[in-house]
RNA sequence: GCCCGGGUGGCGGAAUUGGUAGACGCGCAGGACUUAAAAUCCUGUUUUCGCAAGAAAGUGCGGGUUCGAGUCCCGCCCCGGGUACCA
């Protein structure tokens, strides 16, 4: 027997499954159910593809293996996310085109993808940045842009004065710009919208989806739905009435001021003309610095405002309360707070600037004073100081107080969310542009559809910005245009859509990826969707999955498709780090797989990620016990071509092979095929000395199949069992023969394991004990005091509780 | 700050609904084979005390519930992800 040369042999079976097209599916096939395995995309970045894609790739492709062995039509595609900042930061840097730099990533990266040895259907890849794709993301958005979810409003953005550029949050450190490390300002500019806050209620829905339930509550907090009520405050002096919204109308009798928002047009008009004018500039420039976090963060040093000159009035009580500025008040809700001694941030506030606060609720109901305290009162309790509610649990009073603000005409019961719209355009090159056109006479003017793509010239000057204009706005052979509907002189949108708009439809592009008269084929897709398993990371549980199912809904409630939701199974992969921290260039801890890929083969590494722990959890990379699975890999062939003359237990074999089949079954369906690989490690060592016949050998060669389809193919050529193994079907266990009949069970007394018995599965209670009571340690322990109660926990526990 | 995860031997990790903590693998130690080494195979390997039998402690920290807690509850600490223009 020779040797396993991982190497020779994935090389050969590549090449035949390519040429043999095993993996270039039929979608039209009506024999077999579908099953479509889907990946989150990559970018292709300059980094190529790290041990990270690695990691997410291979075991996803293991379970579209498995899938297809379960007798399903599994369609495994694959493409690239390829629009972009980083491609067009790197242009700037090095002047290197960004299509050059795309396509030049994109090609290294097929090559590594084709290392892996999945099913990837080639045939079906779809590159984001090809006009033939974009062209259809500009379909989108003009479907949302005809039905009312596509506008332009005003919103600021960050914006370097030195560099005349906006920044992504990503460039600004510290409040400066990372290119020339100057202060970061807002500014404000048209941007386009898509109203996802009209789906809001929609997307809480998540009846039907197997989803992490960690992700969904990530999303429905993203989406912050509450119930509260807004509150009106009319000011001291003249008609303004400033409208706050609180979840915690039961702390109106703590008021002792309001905050606005930096970003209110009300602090302008209350401010103008009067001696708080100046002040409000300065510290609104000092807010601008900050980042969002910054400014919402705990802290008294954070915190940042400035006085009004104005007064308010408490309906409630007829208080007259200062009105201030705040940072860490945002434009979310009425975009005004009323602010009190029980929310922690509003405390700091006034500490701060010499408020003074009050406290109406407390533990027992008995006045507290803020002056004993270092924070908030953010406790539950019972009220004190609030006209008839005093006495009362500020919980239950809380209903009845937004009953009675609403009664006396004070404001109304309101639900608010904290999802905001969706900015998708971008002031920048490497997008899909905006199939829009502004004409003197017509105004705002969608391209027809017809026409589409807008296509990105080459030849735009993307190097350096100026005011904040898009960079296409200098490419004259772009921007001028005939209107579309009256002919005359216009000029075309000159920004690009933000890369989640790209990556919120492709998985309905997937099937119908060379279509060229329409973005997908409504059959196919109404066949092929929704996505059965969708595998990705779970930094996007907010974003992009958000967005997905976004534009997935507004697709099926314009007609286009018959599904609601994109994705029925999700899954997400654990990050693999380097050294505690994300793998990426900036920090130079990237790993690449190709060189363990070079020295073991594809399997060993596929396996080695996988038997790193389990595929939820990630961890942090090194390659100390590759050789482990090196080592496995090569007792598994030994096992496989060695001709056993006589098996030692034929029993022990059978019912090993099938509690095997169940353990390594089971597993992959949950994703855990770290312990799935255990389990052929210790099966492959009681093997080799045991013994194994060949119908074993066969189960064995299908259960590592989809761990190691190359090893796999080879072992399943030596067998003769003819085709490819991923075509055959998946064994079966048998249930009687993979249970133990007898088992061994702890003793415990008083809590403490005292010894092990060996019983028959299903032994009765007496006969449990009995066996527990003959062990000497035991009796040793049971003669210290007088047993009062015994237990017995089928398959489990024998345990004694001994008084003494 | 807010939202969501995580913390178990020297290391990666295992452990249905609370029921013998440490499967499997790496590393390490000893042994076999070999002139020798590599490879392979065998044995051992949580810590402390002990020749051993055994005993005690032990799943980030401090409490609690329970006959019994890695698992449940309360209060902390540390690490990671997201925080709306990285994708």
């Amino acid at each position: 027997m020779k040797n396993y040369n991982a190497l020779q042999v994935e090389k050969k079976w590549k090449k035949e499954w390519k040429e043999s097209g095993l993996y270039e599916i039929d979608l039209k096939e009506k024999k077999r159910k579908k099953f479509y395995n889907l990946i989150m995309f990559p970018y292709p970045s300059g980094d190529k593809l790290h041990i990270g894609h690695w990691y997410n790739y291979a075991p996803a492709d293991s379970y579209a293996r498995y899938m297809r062995m379960q007798g399903y039509n599994v369609f495994e595609p694959m493409g690239f996310d390829s629009f972009g900042l980083p491609a067009e930061n790197y242009a700037i840097k090095t002047g290197i085109h960004p299509k050059e730099s795309t396509e030049k990533n994109i090609e290294y990266m097929r090559k590594q993808l084709s290392e892996i040895g999945a099913m990837y259907d080639w045939n079906k890849e779809v590159v984001t940045s090809s006009p033939e794709y974009y062209k259809w993301t500009q379909w989108v958005f003009l479907q949302l842009y005809k039905n009312g979810l596509a506008y332009k409003k005003n919103s600021p953005v960050n914006w370097c004065p030195d560099c005349k550029t906006v920044l992504a949050n990503e460039q600004v450190q510290n409040g400066s710009c990372d290119r020339c490390g100057n202060d970061v300002a807002k500014k404000d500019l048209s941007q386009w919208f898509f109203k996802i806050t009209d789906y809001a209620d929609k997307l809480l829905d998540y009846s039907g989806l197997d989803w992490p339930e960690k992700t969904i509550a990530m999303q429905e907090n993203w989406i912050g739905k509450s119930y509260g009520c807004n509150i009106d405050f009319r000011l001291e002096d003249g008609e303004d009435i400033l409208t706050t919204y609180t979840t915690r109308a039961d702390t109106i009798y703590s008021v002792t001021f309001l905050c606005i928002a930096p970003e209110h047009p009300l602090v302008d008009e209350l401010t103008k003309g009067t001696k708080y004018e100046a002040e409000v500039k300065k510290v609104r420039s000092e807010i601008d610095k900050q980042t969002l976090i910054e400014r919402t963060s705990e802290g008294g040093a954070n915190k940042l405002g400035c006085f009004l000159g104005k007064y308010a009035i408490n309906p409630m009580n007829g208080e007259k309360v200062p009105v201030y500025m705040a940072n860490f008040v945002l434009m979310y809700g009425t975009g005004v707070v009323m602010a009190d001694a029980h929310d922690q941030r509003d405390f700091e506030f006034a500490r701060k600037y010499d408020i003074p606060l009050k406290f109406v609720i407390s533990e027992d109901g008995n006045p507290i004073d803020p002056a004993d305290f270092e924070g908030a009162f953010v406790n539950d309790g019972i009220l004190f100081d609030s006209g008839d509610f005093s006495g009362m649990h500020n919980r239950e009073a809380l209903p009845k107080m937004m009953d009675a603000i609403e009664g006396q005409g004070f404001g109304e019961k309101t639900v608010n969310f904290k999802l905001r719209d969706w900015l998708v355009s971008r002031q920048r090159y490497w997008g899909a542009p905006i199939p829009m056109v502004n004409c003197k006479k017509c105004g705002e003017v969608p391209v027809p559809e017809e026409d589409l793509p807008v296509t990105l010239p080459d030849d735009a000057d993307f190097t350096l910005s100026d005011d904040g204009k898009s960079p296409l706005e200098r490419s004259e052979g772009f921007m001028k245009c005939a209107c579309p509907e009256c002919g005359g002189e216009a000029l075309r949108e000159p920004d690009t859509m933000d890369t989640f708009v790209c990556s919120s439809w492709y998985f309905l592009r997937y099937p119908s990826s060379t279509l060229e008269d329409k973005p997908f084929d409504k059959k196919l897709t109404n066949k092929w969707l929704p996505v059965d398993m969708y595998i990705g990371g779970p930094e996007h549980a907010c974003m992009h999955l958000l967005y997905a199912r976004f534009i997935n809904m507004v697709l099926h409630d314009l007609g286009f498709i018959n599904f609601k939701e994109p994705f029925k199974r999700l899954v997400h992969q654990g990050m693999v780090t380097k050294d505690g921290a994300k793998m990426s260039k900036s920090k130079g801890n990237v790993v690449s797989p190709d060189e363990f890929v070079n020295k073991y083969g594809s399997d060993v590494f596929r396996m080695y990620l996988m038997f790193m722990g389990p595929f939820t959890e990630g961890g942090d990379w090194n390659d100390k016990g590759i050789t482990g699975i090196a080592r496995f890999v090569e007792r598994f062939w030994k096992m496989i071509n060695t001709d056993y003359d006589a098996v030692e237990s034929m029993n022990d074999l059978k019912r090993n092979l099938h509690k095997l089949i169940k353990k390594v079954t089971e597993d992959i369906e949950v994703f855990h095929f770290n312990t799935a690989i255990a389990a052929m490690m210790e099966f492959t060592n009681f093997a080799l000395k045991n013994g194994v016949d060949g119908a074993s050998k066969k189960i064995l060669v299908q259960l590592i199949a989809p761990l190691a389809p190359h090893l796999a193919e080879e072992c399943w050529e030596v067998l003769e069992h003819g085709k490819s193994v991923v075509d055959s079907v998946w064994p079966r266990f048998d249930k009687k023969l993979a249970q133990d009949t007898t088992i061994k069970i702890g003793v415990q007394v008083n809590g403490k394991v005292r010894g092990e018995i060996k019983i028959m599965k299903d032994a009765s209670e007496a006969e449990a004990l009995e066996a527990a009571r003959k062990l000497s340690k035991v009796q040793k322990y049971l003669a210290e005091g007088e047993v009062v109660k015994e237990i017995y926990v089928p398959g489990k526990i024998v345990g004694f509780v001994v008084k003494s």
